[in-house]
RNA sequence: GGCGAGUUGGCGGAGUGGUUACGCAGCGGAUUGCAAAUCCGUGUACAGGAGUUCGAUUCUCCUACUCGCCUCCA
């Protein structure tokens, strides 16, 4: 479709710079996004490499066509972490996978973040994640040993590259699961025997389940291709993650070499430290919805530092991201193009601070098209994603603003000050000639105007 | 201990070998009945040290500090 489609650069973990990306294939370029493993609500870190990869899918849709580019987000639905949750409330697994898979998909809807071209659920390709174990058993990178299928790492000279790290360095820390059956203490586990009562398949590696990794090696390969483009997820999961994933699918299709660029993005942080889960400092997505944060300003923030950066999470970001896009859904217009310096900065490792800078000036300029148009790009000033920054109760604003506008016609000062306070206590922004004469602003109560008229 | 990222003005946050980031806040002015909103103007900040260079915040090295990974984690 494009003769010549822009050149894009991104940071590349495999070799720790920012390159330029040439496509494998121009006309279908191929992303793949480690999705949730779902036994809970997403914590607002997940929503990161959500609101990047959209980022980048829209940027790719836009420069090679949306029919050109596919983009894989799995869903991880058989993992210990769901064992034991199920084990904990009695919920069946099935149910409880279905039910945060089910949220997960609100919760980043919410964020406007489009819906990835496939969305694969790893129970639905055990029989390729074993048909993949028994190719690289038969070629001699894996081995079973007490029930279990083992991939050896010391098989693959490419293993640590991704992470930076040697064998034996990872050996000295003495951090790795020891296991009588391990050939190596690095190998890590492609097949595990399942007892009665936890979720198994029988294949012919006997009854069992996936280790971590295999599912997405899986995936990625059934959906598509054993080389593709871009794939990416939070920098922690670099290692062991990435690392064994590509080192499975690195040895089970030699020639083909699995992802071209590796995209991490750093962490988001709490109080400077990272949220996690098993620092127990994290709150989820909808905890910050429910609070009143809209999606379209958790967006903003996100967008707001780059994400090879780590970005703190405050309140006071909130607040001035829900004061500029106010400002912006004032202005926005249809019918404009998007902005080129807003497409170089975003073209540029994505670069959204920069996309958003250029925003604020095509704002102050007053294109409202140009603006709009541009704001798409990074999934802002959607028209779907501004409910939240209507006023609401128009009819006591407005009955309050017309009797300002009769009292000062009529030079009744006393009055005509008693009701812009009124409002500035409800949280209007009276804004004289433009738009419709008012804002909400922080802490808007329409109710708090009751009675002033 | 190993590996990696970072340290920019009051705050947030880009970027660059020599010229303005940008936003918020602040300050001055215009405007206003007084305000608000709006508009105009305003801030030589780049952790410390050494080096390369005509010139470094921007490249190299060292130091300090912060954070992350090395164990489930986005």
């Amino acid at each position: 479709m494009t003769q010549s489609a822009p050149t894009l650069r991104l940071r590349n973990s495999l070799t720790r710079g920012v390159e330029d990306v040439t496509p494998l294939d121009p006309t279908n370029i191929r992303l793949y996004l480690c999705g949730p493993t779902v036994y809970d609500r997403a914590h607002l870190g997940n929503a990161r490499n959500v609101i990047l990869f959209d980022l980048l899918f829209r940027l790719l849709r836009h420069d090679h066509g949306a029919d050109h580019v596919t983009y894989v987000r799995n869903f991880t639905d058989v993992d210990d972490k769901i064992i034991a949750r199920a084990a904990e409330s009695g919920e069946d697994i099935a149910d409880l996978t279905a039910r945060t898979t089910k949220w997960f998909l609100d919760d980043m809807a919410a964020l406007g973040t489009l819906t990835p071209t496939r969305m694969p659920r790893a129970t639905d390709y055990i029989a390729q994640m074993v048909e993949m174990i028994e190719g690289l058993i038969a070629s001699g990178h894996a081995y079973r040993a007490d029930g279990h299928a083992l991939f050896s790492v010391s098989s693959y000279d490419g293993y640590g590259a991704l992470s930076g790290r040697s064998t034996d360095d990872m050996i000295a820390g003495a951090r790795v699961e020891v296991a009588p059956y391990k050939r190596d203490p690095m190998d890590f586990v492609l097949w595990k025997p399942s007892d009665e009562d936890e979720p198994g398949w029988e294949t012919s590696l006997g009854y069992g389940r996936p280790g971590w990794h295999i599912e997405c090696s899986a995936m990625a390969k059934a959906l598509l291709g054993p080389s593709f483009d871009i794939h990416g997820g939070g920098n922690d999961l670099m290692f062991p993650h990435h690392e064994n994933e590509r080192a499975q699918s690195c040895c089970a299709d030699p020639d083909a070499g699995f992802a071209s660029v590796w995209l991490h993005n750093e962490m988001l942080l709490v109080e400077g430290r990272k949220m996690s889960k098993s620092l127990g400092n994290f709150f989820t997505v909808r905890d910050v919805l429910d609070k009143g944060v809209p999606g379209e300003v958790i967006r903003f923030v996100f967008l707001s530092t780059h994400y090879s950066k780590p970005m703190d999470w405050t309140d006071r970001k909130a607040a001035e991201a829900v004061a500029t896009l106010r400002k912006w859904r004032s202005i926005a217009a249809d019918g404009g193009a998007p902005d080129q310096a807003v497409l170089d900065a975003l073209r540029d490792d994505l670069n959204a601070p920069g996309a958003i800078a250029e925003l604020h000036r095509i704002a102050k300029a007053g294109d409202g098209a140009t603006l709009k148009a541009s704001a798409a790009l990074l999934g802002l000033l959607e028209d779907d994603m501004g409910a939240w920054a209507d006023g609401g109760d128009e009819a006591v604003v407005e009955a309050v603003l017309a009797a300002r506008v009769t009292a000062r016609a009529d030079k009744d000062w006393a009055r005509a000050d008693a009701l812009r306070d009124g409002l500035v206590a409800a949280g209007v922004v009276v804004t004289d000639g433009k738009g419709r004469g008012w804002e909400a602003g922080p802490g808007f109560d329409p109710a708090k105007l009751e009675g002033l008229v």
